[in-house]
DNA sequence: ACCGTGGTTAGCTTTC
DNA sequence: GAAAGCTAACCACGGT
């Protein structure tokens, strides 16, 4: 079985490569998904390649990375409590009709 | 620079602003390093919205998430098991000279 | 027990000892979970012990470590990788109503 | 190819299966080793579930698995103190005649 | 003796 | 709210 993925096998025992075929449609449509899917991953894993490298940058220009991810953290911390903070005060003004 | 730890430069807080500032310089590098990772990593989490974005149509489209999630999984460990045989092929050759 | 904590317990130090005691009771039941925990983690010690003492053999037997840890590691992957297999063949089957 | 791990191929590529046979003989050994970390490493996961099972029927008992393995690694640093201290006081006995 | 790599474990996110 | 899958930190091993 050459195929990487087994899949299309599943989907339909009949009438393949008829157009118009449901199952064959539905597996184009799956297939497309599935190839969207793996593209967005790749670029994903390739992004996080790039944030190691960062890291290894700055680990050889002297700094601690074990450091620099804790560092990392709270920004995003501080990020998010900011956004929550916003929210908060979002509500108090609707709340206090000041739309 | 041979102190395994940069985190002494924070402490210094004077004669910042100079050329050639050793504690001013090596904190804008940091920065930049953090500056850097930070825009990769709202990237890196974009697509991971965008993918949640794709098993929500693929789900809205009739399509089983976790079978789809499953496939996937199986797809990224034929990759990675080709990686490993690949690399143990080389190590092989390596091993026995043969460059 | 309601409260999400049983830390609460260990503050208690008046009353022990008593039939019935719940601070005690509690106490005495996490010791054997811990007890119990602390000697499977000895024997998983142990393993991993033995483990080096093999590789440490073969090494001395003229073997390569690196190689035979990608080789194990390959070994691995396949029984995963066929597990998976195994695992969405009966989501399939389920998803398909072949129970 | 059916063998699982493709290894035997790159021991001997002539006058298999004789007795004597030194790529043979060597292929045989490594097999062994193979089989013992296998083995090994199988008991070892076993261990490593039994734990995580403890774990679940201590949480189900109403405990904080997160804060139990805070306390276990509190004891095993415990241990190997005092294993140190040990080792320590051992070596001053020595150093003052005291075998 | 140190560094780099790989494996293990814990915490977090997301799903059901 | 529990369970699972993913990600990141930690740790130990092997090589240099």
């Amino acid at each position: 079985m050459s195929n990487p993925s087994n899949i299309a096998e599943f989907k339909s025992d009949s009438a393949e490569g008829e157009a118009g075929d449901v199952a064959g449609v539905a597996g184009k449509r799956l297939l497309s998904f599935f190839d969207r899917i793996e593209r967005l991953e790749e670029e994903k894993s390739a992004l996080a390649e790039d944030i190691k490298d960062v890291y290894a940058e700055a680990k050889s220009a002297g700094f601690e990375v074990k450091i620099m991810r804790r560092v990392m953290k709270l920004r995003k911390m501080e990020v998010e409590k900011r956004q929550e903070e916003d929210e908060l005060l979002s509500l108090y003004m609707s709340a206090i009709g000041m739309v």
